[in-house]
RNA sequence: GACCCCGUCGUUCAGUGGUUAGGACACCGGGUUUUCAUCCCGGCAACGGGGGUUCGACUCCCCUCGGGGUUACCA
């Protein structure tokens, strides 16, 4: 049995959006998973559209992801003398013959065979003087490719038996008038030299095999399997797009998802591993994938369960790796310098272990500027709340006891601050919640004690003096 | 319009002839906690419809309806 080569074939004309990073990490899953070689090939042939940022932003996002392929990088346009001789193979076989229809002649043919229901009728059997006249007049040729009668049948490795009446199918063009190759025709030659054998691709390429699977046996080539999984959907049913929101990977970077997340989430968005795990690594991806568990069924792109499942990830990396992932979000607010960062690596380490169970998404490390910085003013709500007549005597008494602590460990700030509240026979909240605002400024983040550990004593007590003064 | 694909809670996955139709996200309660988050407990909520087949259908077949995709000298 001979290897399986599968292929990812993106095309460098903008995003690399979520559908092809999915496209592309099934590919990858499959061939870990069944030891198989996945060749990449770059799609480049639109001349127009392409562009050598998209194909940056697609290798980037690859490699941010962890999908490899195997080999150096096959590039479409270089193809181009194969593709030249596949069209003539196919002229000279009478696979395939030059179409003078202009432009509004096809509109109007069109027209005709929408009444008609049925399929464009291109003029096949051009006699010699038509063409004669045709040239004569200068008229642009394309070659259109002579699709047979009868079936296109072919075994989809994830929908089973797909069949296709080939009057469905109109005489496609192989050739456009300057000679460059059109997409089918391109695909197919290329994925038979690179001797592909499984093509694992979405569900919007449905149309596209009946084409190919005709030209490679036009060709007399070995036709490759195909199997064809699911769309992407936006939150309204339809395939996602730009309207729907983010839809790249690198929008996601950027947001704060962790390149794990949408590993894991892009492999649930048409595959599931048949039990009820959800949250999966690389390697038990890897590991757990099958065809078998591929769907057929279109899926919508939550980013709800997204933002959970990064939360969920976020958990589970080692807090040192948090501490890399904060490090340039927090130089870039301007709370530390990269010069900072080697000798404060202990503090930032106690800071992300404190943050990092209440984590959704990195851009979440945006809000915790009170590690670093005084609050420049203090909530609202969490003021009106827990700031009461009595609260700067008894702060005045906290701030006593906490500036004549020796150690400012958790342990003993907590200690002090129950003793006192224990002294004063009130609830420590009434000590804990003024505190917190001080100290942070808003009414909500890590147990006090750890935190006030982590900002040390003089820092806590400059920011309670500052409370006092300017709310008491 | 034609062709194709798909059809279980709002979303998602499981269920493959006999189940109180299960899990997750979201949402709503409750517990834990100094707050938030985590964590724990509980709740809400689905087989689009109609015919068959069968002793028995979410599971099989047909029709219908609905959603989506494709219908290029783009890829």
């Amino acid at each position: 049995m001979p290897d399986t080569i599968l292929r990812f074939a993106p095309s460098p004309t903008g995003g690399f959006h979520v559908g092809n990073a999915r496209t592309a990490l099934f590919n990858y899953l499959y061939a870990k998973h069944y030891g198989a070689t996945l060749l990449l090939r770059v799609e480049d042939t639109d001349r127009a559209r392409y562009t050598d940022d998209s194909l940056k932003t697609i290798l980037d996002g690859l490699s941010w992801l962890g999908i490899a392929s195997d080999g150096e990088p096959v590039f479409q346009s270089q193809n181009e003398e194969a593709h030249k001789k596949a069209v003539e193979q196919l002229l000279a076989s009478g696979n395939a013959y030059y179409a003078y229809e202009t432009p509004e002649e096809i509109d109007v043919m069109r027209k005709e065979a929408l009444a008609a229901k049925r399929r464009v009728h291109y003029n096949r059997e051009l006699t010699a003087e038509q063409v004669a006249a045709f040239e004569a007049e200068g008229r642009a040729k394309v070659v259109r490719f002579r699709v047979p009668d009868g079936d296109t049948v072919w075994t989809d490795k994830i929908r089973g038996v797909q069949r296709w009446g080939n009057v469905e199918i109109e005489d496609f063009v192989v050739a456009r008038s300057d000679g460059s190759p059109v997409y089918n025709l391109a695909v197919a030659v290329d994925d038979h030299n690179m001797g592909v054998t499984l093509v694992l691709r979405g569900a919007d390429h449905l149309s596209n095999t009946p084409k190919q699977i005709m030209l490679f046996d036009a060709l007399g080539w070995d036709v490759p399997e195909y199997g064809h999984s699911t769309l992407i959907l936006g939150n309204d049913g339809s395939k996602l797009s730009k309207r729907h929101g983010a839809t790249t990977v690198t929008e996601y970077q950027e947001q704060g998802f962790l390149p794990e997340t949408l590993f894991n989430f892009l492999a649930l968005l048409g595959w599931s591993s048949g039990d009820e795990r959800e949250v999966f690594s690389h390697d038990e991806l890897v590991e757990t994938f099958s065809l078998e568990g591929m769907h057929t069924r279109d899926t919508v792109f939550d980013l709800k369960k997204l933002t959970w499942l990064n939360g969920e990830q976020v958990r589970l990396r080692p807090v040192d790796q948090i501490v890399e992932d904060a490090i340039p979000i927090w130089v870039s607010e301007g709370w530390i310098s990269e010069g900072d960062v080697d000798g404060r690596r202990e503090e930032l380490t106690q800071i992300a272990t404190l943050l990092q169970p209440r984590l959704n998404t990195l851009d979440d490390l945006r809000k915790t500027g009170y590690f670093f910085n005084e609050p420049e003013n203090y909530d609202e709500k969490a003021l009106k709340k827990h700031w009461k007549t009595d609260t700067p005597e008894r702060l005045a008494a906290y701030i006593d006891r906490l500036e004549a602590l020796d150690s400012f460990a958790e342990e003993d700030v907590e200690g002090v601050t129950r003793t006192l509240a224990g002294e004063l026979n009130m609830s420590a909240s009434k000590l804990i919640h003024p505190t917190r605002l001080g100290l942070c400024g808003v009414g909500f983040g890590p147990g006090l004690f750890e935190l006030m550990a982590v900002l040390g004593q003089e820092t806590c007590l400059r920011r309670l003096k500052k409370l006092l003064e300017v709310a008491g």
